[in-house]
RNA sequence: CGGAGCGUAGCGCAGUCUGGUAGCGCGUUUGGUUCGGGACCAAAAGGCCGAGGGUUCAAAUCCCUCCGCUCCGACCA
C-alpha cells in the first residue's frame, strides 16, 4: 500500500475531547474519528487493527468447536418479553417503532434470540453440545460514554452461547470457552488476567471476567499473591481479623448521647470528636425492592450494594430518598443510626466486622446527635450479619489468609455460566435418550472486540505513540521512503514490498514527498511494529535501516537490500 | 437525572468581560529554498462564530430558549 493513496490523517495536537492515552493516540494516528458522543467512524488503519482481532477470534472461536452465525440487530420485543428483560434492561436498551407500531430493541446482546433460534432447531440430545458464536454490533444506551471505544453506545462484540444436556456438561463448554479466551488475549498481545466475577443482570451460576490491567480501567479487582485469588471488586470476599471492639468491659460503659452540630459525614463527625473513623458505624438506607432496610458497615467502609443484593436475596437495592430515611429512623441522613430507630420494625443488617462491636458511636437518629459507648448487641436490634463492604487494599484473603492488593482493570471479556434462565423462560428442551423432555443448560460468553484493540494501545504505548503487536498491527511494516523521487531508490522500496506481500506480510510504503522527520514521527505515532528506512543515504552505505519499534535507535541495522526480506522477518518474528 | 465547563476554518485555540470589517498556530493548495527525528520564505483557499428568537443604527460579543460535547456527581449519611 502507498501511503500517498491511503485514507490517512494524522493529528499533532491531542483531541480536546479525549482523557486518555489510547483514546487520544487512536484519534491522533488516525484509526478512528468521533461522530458524536460514544459513537465512532473506524478509518482504514483502525479498520485493518479491528479485522485482525475479529479473525484472532474468528479462528480461537472455530479451534473451541464453536459454529459462526449472524443475528439480526432489530430484535422484535416479543423476545426480551420472554424473558422478562424487555422490562429489566430498563433505559439502557435502545428501543424503536417499525411503521406498524410494534417494538423492538436494538441488540444490547443476544441470550433471547439464540435461545429461540437453537430451540427450534435443537430437539435431541444427539445435538448436543452445541456453541455458537456471532461478531455483530451492539447497541447500548450507556449513562456516560467515555474513553472513546472502552464505554460507546455501538461496539462490536463476539458472543457466544453454549447449550448442553446438563449443568455437569455445561462446564466443559465452559472451559472450552475460557482456555480460547486466553488464547485471543494472548495472540493480541494482551496480558489478560481471569478473575471471579458478579453475573450482574445476566444471572446464571458463575462466572470469570477477563481484565487488562490498565490505571484508566473502569473496575477494581482484588489480587492475592499468596493464592492467586483474583476477583472484581463486585465480588471480592476477605476474611475478618479484628472485630470493632473498644476493648473496655461494655458494662461500664453507658450510651451517651452528643451533639454534632452541623457534622453528617463520617469524616465530619470523626474530625469534630477527634476520634479516628473507624471508631464509628456507617448506617446507611436501603431501599430493597421497596422496603427500606438499614445497612451498617464499620466506619472507614464503603457497602459493596452487589453483595447487599445478593446478601438480602433481592432484586434492586438503591439507596433510600431523603423522606424514607426520615420516615425509617426519625432523622435526617447524617444522623441515623442502628439504635432505637422511628421505625421499630425497621429491618437492620450489618457487616460481619461488626459482630460484637462494643464502644462504638453511631448515629442517634436525631439530627446533629450522635450517641457513642454504643454495644451492638445490646443496643440494636441487628437482623443479620454478612460480609458487606467493598473490599480495600491490604484487606486479607478469604481463601489464604495473605493480604490482597487492588488494582484496575479493563474488562475485555466475560464468560458466564448461566444455568436455565433463558431455556427455561423459552422452553428450550430436548428429548433425553429416556425420551424424556429436559431443558437445555445455558452459558454464554463476550468478548468485546472494539473495546480489546483499544485495550492493546492502552497497555502498549510510549510517548511517541502505540506500539503495535505484530498480530494486531494495522500493517505489520512501514517502509519510509525518503527519496521517493530518486527512482532506483523507489525501485529499493517497492520491490522490498513485493517480496514481503509476497510472503502474506503487510506493507505500507510512506512514499510522502515529506522531510524525514515528518515520516518517522508518523511511523512511531502510528506504532508499524518494523520500520525500514530505505534512501539514497543509506543505500550508499550499503543497505536499508531495519528497526522495530519497541526497540529505541541504537538497535536498528543495516542490511543489504539481497538480506532485507529475510532480516524484516526476523525482526517481525521476534515480536510473535 | 444533578452540578460545572465548553461549542469560533479539517485539528488545537484567542477574541466575548467593555458590541463597531472574524483572528493565531498546525494542517491544506501553489511557487521557491531545504532535506536522517514534526524545516524556512512567499502567496492562496478555507467560517451561517452550535441553532432559533430578542435588544440595538450595529451582535461571535448583551438577553431568552433549545441542541450538542466534555468532566464531576448520582445521594457511602
Amino acid at each position: 500500500m502507498k501511503w500517498t493513496k491511503a485514507l490517512i490523517q494524522t493529528l499533532r495536537d491531542d483531541p480536546a475531547d479525549a482523557e486518555i492515552d489510547s483514546h487520544k493516540l487512536m484519534v491522533r494516528a488516525g484509526l478512528m474519528k468521533k461522530v458524536a458522543g460514544g459513537l465512532y467512524t473506524y478509518l482504514p488503519l483502525g479498520m485493518r487493527t479491528l479485522n485482525k482481532v475479529q479473525k484472532i477470534v474468528r479462528e480461537e472461536m472455530d479451534r473451541a468447536g464453536a459454529q459462526e452465525i449472524v443475528m439480526p440487530i432489530l430484535q422484535p420485543a416479543e423476545l426480551w418479553k420472554t424473558s422478562g428483560r424487555w422490562e429489566s434492561m430498563g433505559p439502557g436498551m435502545f428501543r424503536l417503532k417499525d411503521r406498524a407500531q410494534h417494538d423492538y430493541a436494538l441488540s444490547p446482546t443476544a441470550e433471547e434470540m439464540v435461545t429461540d433460534v437453537v430451540k427450534s432447531i435443537v430437539s435431541s440430545y444427539r445435538q448436543l453440545p452445541l456453541t455458537v458464536y456471532q461478531i455483530q454490533w451492539k447497541f447500548r444506551d450507556e449513562i456516560r460514554p467515555r474513553f472513546g471505544l472502552m464505554r460507546s453506545k455501538e461496539f462490536l462484540m463476539k458472543d457466544a452461547y453454549s447449550f448442553d444436556t446438563s449443568l455437569e456438561a455445561a462446564d466443559a463448554s465452559y472451559m472450552a470457552m475460557f482456555n480460547a479466551y486466553k488464547k485471543v488475549f494472548a495472540r493480541c498481545g494482551l496480558k489478560a488476567y481471569p478473575v471471579e466475577a458478579d453475573t450482574g443482570d445476566i444471572g446464571g451460576k458463575f462466572s470469570h471476567e477477563f481484565h487488562v490491567l490498565a490505571d484508566a480501567g473502569e473496575d477494581g479487582i482484588a489480587f492475592c499473591d499468596g493464592c492467586g485469588y483474583a476477583a472484581n471488586l463486585e465480588k471480592a470476599e476477605r476474611k475478618v481479623c479484628a472485630s470493632l471492639t473498644s476493648g473496655k468491659d461494655s458494662a461500664s460503659l453507658l450510651m451517651e448521647v452528643i451533639p454534632t452540630p452541623g457534622a453528617k459525614t463520617i469524616e465530619q463527625v470523626s474530625k469534630f470528636m477527634g476520634v479516628p473513623g473507624s471508631a464509628f458505624v456507617k448506617s446507611l438506607v436501603y431501599s430493597v425492592d421497596g422496603t427500606p432496610v438499614m445497612v451498617c458497615v464499620p466506619g472507614d467502609r464503603d457497602v459493596n450494594e452487589v453483595k447487599l443484593k445478593h446478601f438480602l436475596g433481592a432484586k434492586k437495592v438503591e439507596l433510600a430518598d431523603y423522606e424514607t430515611v426520615l420516615r425509617a429512623t426519625g432523622a435526617n441522613a447524617g444522623s441515623v443510626g442502628p439504635v432505637n430507630p422511628a421505625d421499630a420494625t425497621l429491618k437492620i443488617v450489618a457487616d460481619q466486622e461488626l459482630k460484637g462491636a462494643k464502644g462504638c458511636i453511631v448515629g442517634a437518629n436525631k439530627d446533629d446527635h450522635h450517641i457513642k459507648n454504643v454495644d451492638l448487641d445490646r443496643d440494636a436490634k441487628i437482623g443479620d450479619y454478612g460480609d458487606l463492604v467493598i473490599v480495600r487494599d491490604g484487606d486479607i484473603c478469604a481463601k489464604c489468609g495473605k493480604p490482597m492488593v487492588i488494582k484496575r482493570g479493563i474488562e475485555v471479556g466475560h464468560v458466564f455460566k448461566l444455568g436455565t434462565k433463558y431455556t427455561d423462560a423459552f422452553k428450550a428442551v430436548y428429548k433425553n435418550d429416556q425420551l424424556a423432555e429436559q431443558v437445555m443448560v445455558m452459558g454464554c460468553y463476550g468478548i468485546g472486540v472494539s473495546r480489546t484493540m483499544q485495550a492493546v494501545i492502552e497497555q502498549s504505548h510510549d510517548k511517541d505513540g502505540i506500539v503495535w503487536p505484530a498480530s494486531v498491527a494495522p500493517y505489520q511494516v512501514c517502509i519510509s521512503l525518503l527519496d521517493p523521487d530518486k527512482e532506483d531508490v523507489a525501485k529499493v522500496a517497492f520491490d522490498l514490498e513485493a517480496a514481503l506481500e509476497a510472503e502474506g506480510i503487510d506493507v505500507i510504503v510512506d512514499d510522502r514527498a515529506e522531510r524525514p522527520g515528518v515520516k518517522f514521527k508518523d511511523a512511531d505515532l502510528i506504532g508499524f511494529p518494523v520500520r525500514v528506512v530505505v534512501g539514497g543515504k543509506g543505500l550508499a552505505n550499503g543497505g536499508v535501516e531495519v528497526k522495530r519499534r519497541c526497540d529505541d535507535k541504537s538497535k536498528m541495522k543495516l542490511v543489504p537490500v539481497a538480506e532485507a526480506a529475510a532480516a524484516i522477518k526476523e525482526a517481525l518474528g521476534g515480536l510473535a
